[in-house]
DNA sequence: GGTAGACCTGGACGC
DNA sequence: GCGTCCAGGTCTACC
């Protein structure tokens, strides 16, 4: 079955996808026509069901692989509306950005969205499994976690959800450590997937908080190995600009960019986007890094 | 508030 | 094949 979805314009289903690297990270794929995005999905009711989502005039196209009742169509439309961000407005960041070389494509491209799982619990797991590793190493702790411990598909047991806060609360932290190699992480995953299963911390409540952003980043930084850097990707994906997730590529970056390839810290990668403000995590996110002749 | 060292895995490298 | 080194953020103890 198909339902459509309108969206905010300007969109770009392709800029949503390649936002940042979350469309390599299972559940998410890209479909094998290369056409959009799939994903396998858990519903309320316990309904898996894979989908495909592919640009259509004005806004996407999304495919499930099984029927779905009215009510079930509906949580699959808020469902995909959270991922793409599909309401999401720009115009006050593009109108800004249009003055900044760097960044004079962002509405053109129709830039701004960031892929989001369909559930912060997702997200904050696999932010922390970006932390203190390589890319290669967080595609396999999270391809891990959704092989052993998702639902699959009924029509194909390769294709798996990734795992609830339930599912992963009832595995012992050894042996989430010793099959899914999370390493040092596998307390911080245990414990954040127990406070979620129990009810003690309503993560999901933070999607559409109005909390000022200091607040919000002081309950994400509450979160065992959520540093600076994970919390401000996680306000970013939360729709929050106003912090830049510093790593060692944008050290790498703001040093070549601005310092000659002098070694810089997180004050001068703050120091370079603060004249942006509340865009400021946006304009570092899109910024254009390809070297220029000074 | 700032800093040093530990945490853990896997890839690269030398022998 | 084995041992060593390194990269990658966060936590904790200490000052």
């Amino acid at each position: 079955m198909e339902l459509v979805l309108p969206a905010r314009q300007p969109f770009s289903l392709h800029s949503v996808i390649h936002s940042h690297g979350w469309m390599q990270l299972a559940p998410f794929r890209l479909d094998e026509d290369n056409r959009g995005l799939a994903h396998t999905a858990r519903l309320g009711t316990g309904k898996v069901v894979d989908i495909i989502i592919t640009a259509a005039p004005d806004g996407v196209s999304v495919q499930s692989s099984e029927s779905l009742k009215e009510s079930e169509q509906e949580e699959l439309a808020g469902m995909v509306d959270w991922m793409l961000g599909l309401d999401q407005d720009f115009a006050g960041f593009y109108g800004v950005a249009s003055r900044e070389p760097r960044l004079a494509q962002a509405a053109a491209r129709a830039q701004g969205r960031i892929l989001r799982s369909p559930t912060l619990f997702e997200d904050v797991v696999k932010t922390i499994l970006t932390t203190n590793t390589l890319w290669a190493a967080t595609i396999r702790m999270n391809n891990n976690l959704v092989e052993q411990f998702g639902d699959p598909l009924s029509t194909d047991q390769q294709r798996k959800t990734f795992p609830t806060p339930q599912q992963l609360a009832s595995v012992e932290v050894e042996t989430l450590r010793a099959q899914t190699r999370l390493g040092y992480r596998s307390p911080y995953i245990a414990e954040l997937a127990r406070r979620v299963a129990s009810g003690e911390l309503d993560l999901e409540a933070l999607k559409h908080s109005d909390l000022p952003t200091p607040e919000l980043r002081k309950r994400l930084l509450g979160l065992k190995g959520v540093g600076d850097y994970a919390a401000a990707n996680l306000l970013m994906i939360l729709g929050r600009y106003d912090a830049i997730p510093v790593d060692s590529w944008a050290l790498k970056m703001v040093s070549n960019e601005w310092y000659g390839g002098a070694p810089v810290g997180r004050a001068e990668v703050e120091a370079a986007f603060e004249g942006w403000g509340e865009w400021k995590g946006l304009a570092y996110w899109l910024w254009d890094w390809t070297p220029v002749n000074r």
